[in-house]
DNA sequence: GTCTATATTGTGATAGAC
DNA sequence: GTCTATCACAATATAGAC
């Protein structure tokens, strides 16, 4: 709490004033940064627009928007492994739905999308869920794992942006390819 | 100090006696966590296999591993989050090799087998850091962001067991699809 | 090597002036 | 609303017997 409040340029009390606790703050924090990004995904998923316009919205989207806080995956991964209980009350608050009226928004218009696909002979099946899994894990994991990537692969922070900047033109034409039939 | 003790039927003055200070400690719990992953992967990378051969071997090792210890990947991540610096030690104990020495004896092979793979008109270019971020991104991510997958999908445990059955099946297979020509 | 007991410091939280 | 000063206790770490 000290070197929050320093950081911030007030002193512990007026932090309790205005959080009460730590573990609220804490909360108030972790809402925060994930408004930041389930929002606009949801949203785009959502949407009715093309599956394929959806994949490059989304990879463009996230990876647009790690890059200048490439921080908060690891953060907010954390953070669910720290309190997972806490993910329910995130995702009412941050979309201002339950759990349960957000899955069939995301969910049914996917699998209508991906079935009509499937009909149309121009991708294989798969389950809407596997298919928001695989893209989100292609955008998300590599910040995630920033730091072992980084020394894993020897990169340093410019060779590490370079490496995104390459998945913004790849991601999507690669997933794209992994559902064609 | 306490709770680990408790947990492990000791006290808190042996846990200092072995460790010294609760760093070291810490050190010690990830040092152990990360043994159990890297290893077999990098093991597996730099090997002479086919690549279709270690996609499925990578997969079905991540998979099955992952299934058993579903903490881990959160946890490490959260890890890195909070100490980046101790990832650079932590490969040289897990591996014996320096990070200089690790990187080109992953990256080296797959490069060979992805530039002949292009020669031989069977996949597109794909540089091998791209590859090997991809593919254990699409493995691991989903452990580590469960929490949210659980609650966003609407699955309870059992859910998330046969989602990720799924994946054995049907991940070797989606990737490889991404890579041919 | 393992324990009990205790020293010491760090930390969240509050009281009360302004 | 914001500050200084301080409390209460939890946490790490150590001493020393066995």
């Amino acid at each position: 709490m000290q070197d929050i409040a320093a950081e911030a340029g007030v002193n512990q009390a007026l932090l309790h004033y205005y959080f009460r606790t730590k573990a609220r703050l804490s909360e108030a924090v972790f809402r925060r940064a994930a408004t930041q990004l389930l929002p606009s995904v949801i949203q785009v998923m959502a949407s009715d627009e093309e599956l394929e316009q959806k994949v490059a919205r989304v990879v463009a989207l996230e990876l647009e928007h790690l890059s200048q806080t490439p921080y908060l995956p690891g953060y907010i991964i954390s953070e669910l492994a720290h309190h997972p209980e806490r993910v329910r009350q995130l995702l009412s608050a941050v979309t201002g739905m339950t759990p349960e009226d957000i899955r069939p928004r995301v969910i049914t218009k996917l699998r209508q999308q991906l079935d009509a696909a499937v009909r149309a002979g121009t991708m294989r099946p798969i389950e809407p869920e596997q298919f928001m899994v695989n893209l989100l894990s292609l955008c998300i994991f590599p910040f995630a794992a920033r730091p072992m990537i980084e020394t894993l692969l020897g990169m340093n922070q410019q060779g590490f942006e370079r490496f995104i900047e390459r998945r913004r033109e790849e991601l999507a034409p690669f997933f794209l390819r992994a559902l064609r039939s």
